[in-house]
DNA sequence: CGAATAGTGTCTCTTAGACAATATTTA
DNA sequence: TAAATATTGTCTAAGAGACACTATTCG
């Protein structure tokens, strides 16, 4: 039997891609940013000596003005034939920013992306999974929000990342065992001023 | 500014690897099997024409002896000193399998699979949260146990893949709306003989 | 005042969890 | 019969969800 280990460079390695959903919620609506004039997510190719995040983070700089972002491993799509141009492995990423900072990046309603390049269609499912299970154990994991923010900024988001209207009262109660009151009182145009929170 | 994307094969490329953490229950213990010898994980490096999970097939057949295994991507280990022969970045893997269809791994308890080589420790750590969210959700999504069940079976599993006893009453009541009665009962040593269920 | 928004009281229904009791087998 | 295992009855506490009501602001 041929030995299973040779040495590293004997193998023939694929390129490597990084591909980035940068989410975020705009309005009611929960929105994935394209590359301006093309049906496809942000990506580039694995420099040497350097690390997957720096690749997204790289790309989202050049591609899109959007700096220091915290990008999250979703998944590594490998189909061979994923990529005309030859064999070619994509690390999906996710990115989650305020929806004043996605640079020149055109943000299209996630319900509204489809018929992406690649297998980009599906980085956006797995993106939306991937942030309705975070925005469902936490408050605002992202920092959708600055860091005072009212219940209603908050059922907002969530309402945007889940997709489905929330009842105010019930929605406040499951999350005022996270937030810590200010004290301070946001003023609206008209109604009863909200309290303002912190995160705790 | 220098193009982005310059032809594939301008770019220095990583070699890939895989990494498996192979799960099973014998006993009451989560285990993960280990190469024969060594205080790692089975792996290899993929090959041309080949996906991920053929790699992590090929790597269980050629050191284990182990087929067939349907795995699930964790994680992408990428730091740039992970693997003192180079860059390599590595793709780790979970495999569950019952404790009889582990081949030659050498099965270590998940709790004693402590100063793995290269970042072995994190990937068990990872397959460890993986298998107990997925068995959170479903009896036995893995199919640890054969077609037909008794809830004992299925209590004993859910107890090491959690690290803890469940009490038999809430459990079963848990579990029943996920089970279909066959009608027939499986008879031990002593004891009231136990009503077999299937998976609905 | 009326409209709009924020916040609370309270009821119901479901579920998890626990304890205790009953049922059925083998030795 | 005793021991072991399986199964069910029932109580309690906690939580989700909904409806109705109260509170405070602006125009």
């Amino acid at each position: 039997m041929a030995p299973i280990d040779r040495p590293l460079t004997d193998y023939p390695r694929p390129s490597l891609a990084v591909d980035t959903a940068v989410l975020t919620v705009r309005g009611e609506e929960l929105c994935v940013g394209l590359v301006p004039g093309k049906p496809r997510l942000p990506g580039t190719f694995l420099h040497e000596g350097e690390t997957l995040a720096d690749a997204v983070r790289r790309s989202l700089t050049q591609k899109a003005g959007l700096e220091g972002a915290a990008p999250a491993q979703l998944h590594v799509f490998d189909a061979l034939d994923r990529d005309s141009r030859g064999w070619v492995l994509s690390v999906a990423h996710v990115v989650v920013v305020p929806a004043d900072a996605t640079g020149t990046l055109e943000l299209v309603p996630t319900s509204a992306a489809r018929g992406l390049d690649f297998d980009h269609d599906q980085i956006v499912q797995q993106a939306v999974a991937w942030m309705q299970g975070r925005y469902a154990e936490r408050p605002d994991p992202e920092h959708l929000l600055g860091a005072e923010l009212t219940l209603r900024d908050l059922r907002r988001v969530h309402e945007a990342v889940r997709g489905e209207v929330l009842q105010p009262d019930t929605f406040r109660r499951a999350m005022l065992p996270w937030l810590e009151p200010t004290g301070l009182l946001r003023r609206g145009d008209v109604g009863k001023p909200a309290q303002l929170f912190r995160r705790r």
